[in-house]
DNA sequence: CTCGCCCACTCGTCTAGATACCTAAAGGAG
DNA sequence: CTCCTTTAGGTATCTAGACGAGTGGGCGAG
């Protein structure tokens, strides 16, 4: 038996002012918070709907991809429309530069997936000295040229993260800084051996769709966000050190923060 | 002479795999990306991008369509397509609930916008007991029923932010924490006078795309995400006395946390 | 039994209209 | 001069159909 008939999904009301294809991405997004659809599952193909409801399919084309404007749903061509499942999110702490987090041989990233039972995979990493941004250049107290660190980050084998750190070159130039491995404890660790005590950091935080060089280096889904972060780290003498700059598929991360009441 | 003879936009690769609709949103994105259309200015009608590059009308609103999923454009109905300008960004510090920013009788929100010189608005408060979601209840240390403290942020009458405050029963009920205005300073500050001297905030950040009710909430633009952050304010005796949880417009908002490097 | 082909089903792209409704400006009635 | 109507030019919605292309199962040849 067709999904259709046994009652999952309701009748247009063509009294409505709403649109056709408003009413039926309502009444889908509606079995999909009920559960009536689960994740992963196959929604009713096209055509099937283009029975059930009496319209034509470019309606119905038009209801699915307000759900994929929403991130409910996706499509695979050739398979169907899918309830889009939730991927695991990754938990980023506010104490995750802690010097205590430093100390091992692995970085912080793959520590962390290990700990959680993923797989964890860092790529196409690139180092090289570039001319710096305007806003690079602000952060870092007006530097012309700086060592940029490029990385992605991807968890069983999906990509994640994708982060550039900024260094000015008087710091980082010959240093294992400027190597593809910064070795054990990451930049932050080489920095203050070099005598830069790391005081502390500022993040800012925005979030927005992706532009599609984003789309693609994060093999993003159609309505997923990205979570741009912008970490600026000081050392003892309040002197930026570094600025990472981080995008990351908003689906796949939750940060956490704490904060003095003082 | 029209925009489209002068040279804005290109013409179309047959031989190219990319979607015809594909090339021409990548065409639109691009000149506005080089600020050949800027904030607010209107790109070709439908009309025109038909004549231009000979497809139908539409091809024509599918590229559209993709860039207002990008959050770019946006289309007004009798008017034309606009190139979204970006609002006026609203900066959250990490120190915003610092105890110097609550001896004022108006609250934070207030203060800041009056001082970024726009118009600030609270509105359709609501204070009410209700039964606790099982995420509330377990954040804070499974009470049954809270005080739900609902209402919504504006600047210059356009909506930036919804936030729900909750709190035990056994620490709001018959306090001015439960009366629509809660006084000088806020309920952070009512919370020291009850006895609950305020030790440290945890805060969870995530992004999304918003659900329908978020959209007409906070008037969202098609192709802008929400900003979801939940709050839990801890007492000295590290119990958890109130959790915030937020969805902000997020063009509207940046995010600053500061961190200690320890 | 296995491999390869075919076919049915599915979504992707595009066309060519029709009707509805919104907006702004021009023009006419009063 | 003011107000209403008209009209031109916009987007919004919907239809009906055509062709392309990925997927996976069935079936026949070997």
């Amino acid at each position: 038996m067709s999904p259709l008939s046994s009652g999952l999904l309701g009748d247009l009301d063509p009294t409505s002012d709403r649109a056709v294809f408003r009413q039926i991405a309502d009444q889908l997004r509606e079995a999909i918070d009920r559960g009536r659809f689960r994740e992963g599952e196959k929604l009713p193909s096209e055509a099937e709907l283009v029975d059930h409801y009496g319209v034509s399919r470019m309606t119905v084309r038009n209801s699915f991809s307000i759900l994929q404007g929403e991130g409910l749903v996706h499509a695979e061509h050739g398979k169907g429309v899918f309830v889009r499942p939730r991927p695991p999110v990754r938990r980023l702490a506010s104490d995750r530069f802690a010097r205590r987090h430093r100390d091992q041989g692995k970085s912080a990233f793959i520590v962390e997936a290990d700990a959680a039972g993923s797989h964890p995979q860092v790529d196409s990493l690139e180092v090289q000295e570039e001319k710096a941004s305007q806003d690079i250049s602000a952060r870092l107290g007006s530097v012309r040229r700086v060592l940029a660190r490029r990385r992605r980050y991807l968890l069983d084998g999906r990509p994640v993260e994708f982060a550039t750190s900024y260094l000015p070159l008087d710091i980082a130039r010959g240093t294992q800084i400027a190597e593809p491995n910064p070795g054990p404890g990451g930049i932050y660790a080489r920095l203050e051996e070099l005598g830069h005590r790391l005081d502390h950091f500022e993040e800012e935080i925005r979030a927005r769709m992706p532009s599609p060089d984003e789309v693609r280096t994060l093999r993003l889904a159609a309505g997923v966000p990205v979570i741009h972060l912008i970490r600026t780290a000081f050392d003892a003498e309040k002197r930026p050190v570094e600025v990472c700059d981080t995008v990351m598929a908003a689906d796949a991360y939750v940060l956490a923060y704490q904060l003095p009441a003082t």
